[in-house]
DNA sequence: GCAGATTTGCTGTATTGAACAACAATGCTG
DNA sequence: CAGCATTGTTGTTCAATACAGCAAATCTGC
């Protein structure tokens, strides 16, 4: 007869069911699947980096549209990003009020807005960037490599035409 | 003296400044934001093949999962697809009451549940997979190609580890 | 020039997803 | 047995997204 078990230095073959691996099945050819994981990821990972700038990926992306293409109007840029006119008043409403970006009469045309980034805004839209080559993206390139990441941008831009 | 202009036939210098493209600027760069429109695209591709169905993502993911390791407790399903524990018992108590997925008592664990498709479950997910593959991944590898879809599943793996 | 349609920014509402604290029942460990 | 951890659940909060509707302004066809 066996020794009876202990709970000291558990054998191999002792392990219980519970620790096999989950099988992902039928997710597991599913490009959808995979895209999200990777995306829910990288986002929390630009997160991270971003802790003391107090800017969600969203805002981010609008400071630099804005910076990009000063004086576009307010509907261009949502269209822009794929955000809804509605969705992105409060969004750009925050970012005036922390004196980031300004709505300024457009010329011509009275019903809309053209953007801007204030000084303060421009500053803070390089420090978070600068700090996002610096921690995420240099993240990035370490689990992924250059080459690869330029392969990767490519082979999602493919993807963005299905929509 | 220039010819006044009339509204027919526009000259291609007379395009007025708001049709040019936007630029992206910093976000050109960023694989976030090129990860994030990528995904949103496949989601809405996966649900205009899932018309019909009445299935979501999630709960594709969640009837996959079950498929491929039935009687799974119902807390390594969720943490098995990222979902919080208290977030994933609404979606299971609708796939439950779709009679898709059952909960069963666990064995030898009276606070667990064990998680099983029901016949109808199994049907539904067979053929819900197959509209997905006829419809949904054929338009995906008609953009991506399938060499290049092996090769992005495997960046994308890379990426997943950053979490 | 003018009437009708369209655009723009905005408000309000609803839905969804996800994070979190708390709880009761149960299981585990010393 | 006593304390601690796990499990499923409820309830709350917050962010993202969609949508209908509105007033002001603009544009278009006649």
């Amino acid at each position: 007869m066996a020794t009876p078990r202990r709970k000291s230095a558990p054998v191999a073959a002792e392990i219980p069911e519970e620790k096999q691996p989950v099988d992902l099945g039928l997710l597991d050819n599913l490009l959808g699947y995979r895209l999200r994981r990777a995306q829910l990821a990288v986002f929390q990972d630009f997160l991270v980096a971003m802790k003391g700038f107090e800017l969600r990926p969203a805002q981010f992306s609008v400071l630099a549209i804005i910076a990009a293409n000063p004086g576009l109007k307010q509907s261009r840029v949502s269209e822009a990003l794929g955000i809804n006119r509605a969705n992105f008043v409060a969004l750009l409403d925050e970012l005036e009020q922390r004196k980031l970006a300004r709505r300024a009469p457009a010329p011509g045309d009275r019903r809309s807005n053209a953007l801007y980034l204030t000084p303060k805004g421009e500053g803070f839209l390089k420090d978070a960037y600068r700090h996002l080559l610096a921690q995420h993206e240099k993240r990035v390139e370490a689990v992924l490599g250059s080459a690869d990441k330029q392969l990767l941008l490519g082979l999602l831009d493919k993807l963005t035409t299905l929509a």
